[in-house]
DNA sequence: CTTCGAATGTGACGTAGGTCACATGTCCTC
DNA sequence: GAGGACATGTGACCTACGTCACATTCGAAG
């Protein structure tokens, strides 16, 4: 399927456009590819763009002071992927995002998004409905945390995406699930 | 201040609305009161409501099959609380929220909220990015919760919201930060 | 003033998960 | 097919935090 038939079939599922809306739409997005172990967006740098994942898969993440790393996202297709807090503030990026799979997508400025948010309200809907899910999402998550153990947290992971069993390293897949590569290790090699 | 233009110096921080249009929006919100220990939202009860705090405190909370609770956000005067999946998915609630500070509150359906943003763009504007600050917000206790011990988010949300320290119990605190009511008193009490 | 219950402190001990070190396996690349 | 980077397994030990039990403090109701 084109880019843009996958766009629109997201896009289709939260707000309705009609075929002139979203051909417009569409043409605010730039197509871009990236290489495994590229990056997208790096702490410290500006901000102006938000991803929608075609193919392949990005990382949104965080290294901290001790170089430790925490992904808060993986980005599959369908997936958008940005820093919202730098995109939304116009701040420099606090975390970084980068590929972990070789990726097609398409990109959106910041400058466009509220463009097109304040011509087309149909568009400021879907965004609306877009972030509540990933609001939603989070919430799910931090719950998670502080309810589950680090077994029962990978579990839940694998249930709702298996493909990062063969897509990532183990290593990632802890990062994500803040605890140690040797401890994931162990869960199932006791 | 008049509950009215508490919640309308809050709109005015993220959306612009004219006079009419605020009064408009306005007239859909209903006032309440809630009494200490009162529920406003019950697990498996259905969820219609979203509700803006004007004075007092409530808290959002999930209780696990230990019986153990959770708590996802205190809402404070100007913030929002509700059970957000259960409101924009049209599910029975599967977190709970009740009153932990005599308090009043706005309240607004999901049906009039969706109508007042499909009517006025400017109030779908608002809420759009009402949502994102609360999805950065809850990203930023994602990674508070993966990096920091129980003694830096205790400090860090004592540095966000002073008020808690003498308005809410310290198991309630607890139960936020995701420790043991135990190990919180033993950070400063060793 | 007394009493009761909620909130908090604290000791003893258990456990999940972290850290460091090293071994092994795997798949490129030259 | 040798060398090197990366992913994963594993042993020994450490630490933050949980759990259970009991003591103390304090404020509201009688």
């Amino acid at each position: 399927m084109e880019a843009k038939e996958i766009l629109k079939a997201h896009v289709a599922k939260l707000a309705l456009l009609t075929n002139e809306q979203f051909d417009y739409f569409f043409s605010h997005f730039k197509k871009e590819s990236f290489k495994k172990g590229q990056a997208v967006i790096t702490e410290g740098d500006p901000v102006d763009c938000e991803y929608f994942v075609i193919s392949g898969c990005l990382k949104s993440f965080y290294i901290n002071d001790d170089l430790k790393m925490f992904i808060l996202q993986f980005a599959m297709p369908t997936w958008w992927a940005s820093d919202y807090n730098a995109l939304y503030s116009h701040t420099r990026a606090s975390i970084n995002v980068d590929c972990i799979a070789d990726a097609e997508v398409l990109c959106l400025t910041n400058g466009d998004r509220e463009k097109l948010c304040s011509e087309l309200h149909n568009v400021e809907h879907f965004f609306r409905w877009r972030t509540n899910k990933g609001y939603v999402a989070a919430q799910k998550r931090l719950l998670s945390f502080m309810n589950n153990d680090a077994k029962h947290r990978y579990e839940e992971l694998l249930k709702l995406y298996p493909e990062l069993y063969n897509m990532v390293p183990k290593s990632l897949i802890a990062a994500y699930l803040g605890v140690s590569r040797e401890t994931l290790s162990r869960l199932y090699h006791p």
